[in-house]
DNA sequence: GTACAGGCAGTAT
DNA sequence: ATACTGCCTGTA
């Protein structure tokens, strides 16, 4: 199974499904399923299928769900515009985000690459499974808490398995978490599971307010830091503003956008491939988020993907 | 065999 | 504020 961008791009130009955040989709055949919490999503191309419902939808999703049949079990209705972030302005983004050269060019680069709404539970599991380790165990960890604690879903002839309640991984045993291959990340997950099942954090209040403000919560928990908080908000709790940094994105800043960051008043250095104190975390994404604005999160995927795709990586 | 992988928490200075 | 450490585990 490939997961580079050629076959993301060769299924549908429109959208690109990008790998490196959303760990639970896979492609078979010509066909993309992935986990959305408790349902299973499928994308198969089909030119033919029609809408009698069109109406007040803008053009970029017309164009969009006109190409592909969406199906998911159980139903969810009109799911493709939540998970695509079809209501979304795409064209304003894309050229607000693009405010110099490089971002222009990588933007051209990553077309039909969008960001997806994750269902929250997941992503805040899923994201903290991901602390210092590779793509290829993220997802194995995650496949395996969900045959363990999720439910078994055939389709088209295999089997599928959703997203563990959060309620189970609560209850689980510290052991039977790791049985699933995350090691020490066990206690975070068990930490997380705890502070949402308790009320400590209510992901629909956290969406409401400002982006600030829900971070803050979020690392209150074990096993949530800077990095982290921020894709949890950025895929799941609404916050564009919100660019995660890690490695790749370290990288790319460190060669392309160190003068943004790095001026007269702040002398913050960032060494290659060394990991980044919460300070300089704070610094130069609050520098890069005044630079590229409300959307800044788009403009960070962009710039992964676009890192990703230089260095040839296989996912 | 051993370095590595999309961080984080804990400790010492 | 920064420097440094250990951490599970499968893959290359």
């Amino acid at each position: 199974m490939s997961y580079d961008l050629s076959s993301a791009n060769a299924f549908n130009p429109e959208i690109t499904i990008n790998s490196g955040q959303m760990f639970l989709w896979e492609k078979l055949n010509d066909t993309w399923y992935g986990t959305y919490g408790d349902h299973i999503l499928k994308l198969s191309p089909d030119p033919s299928v029609s809408f009698n419902n069109d109406s007040g939808k803008t053009d970029n999703e017309l164009n969009i769900i006109r190409k592909i049949r969406f199906e998911s079990y159980p139903e969810i209705r009109n799911w493709p515009t939540l998970v695509f972030r079809l209501d979304d302005d795409i064209s304003k983004i894309l050229s607000d985000i693009s405010t110099d050269a490089l971002m222009a060019r990588t933007v051209r680069r990553g077309y039909g690459l969008r960001i997806m709404r994750q269902e929250p539970c997941q992503c805040i599991v899923s994201f903290v499974c991901s602390s210092n380790t590779s793509i290829t165990m993220i997802r194995k960890m995650l496949r395996n808490l969900s045959k363990k604690f999720g439910r078994r879903l055939n389709l088209d002839g295999r089997d599928f398995f959703t997203f563990p309640s959060i309620k189970s991984l609560n209850k689980a045993d510290i052991n039977e978490l790791r049985s699933c291959g995350v090691g020490y990340r066990a206690k975070a997950i068990k930490a997380v599971a705890k502070s949402i099942v308790e009320h400590e954090i209510e992901f629909s209040a956290l969406s409401n307010v400002s982006y600030y403000e829900a971070k803050s919560a979020l690392l209150k928990i074990y096993g949530i830091g800077n990095k982290i908080a921020d894709c949890i908000l950025l895929f799941s709790l609404e916050k564009l503003e919100a660019f995660p940094i890690d490695i790749w994105i370290a990288r790319a800043l460190e060669r392309h956008y160190k003068w943004v960051y790095c001026t007269n008043d702040s002398n913050v250095n960032l060494q290659p491939d060394c990991g980044l104190s919460s300070f300089q975390y704070r610094h130069i994404s609050e520098k890069m988020r005044q630079y590229f604005g409300k959307y800044s999160g788009y403009a960070q995927q962009y710039l992964y993907y676009y890192m990703r795709e230089t260095e040839n990586l296989k996912w």
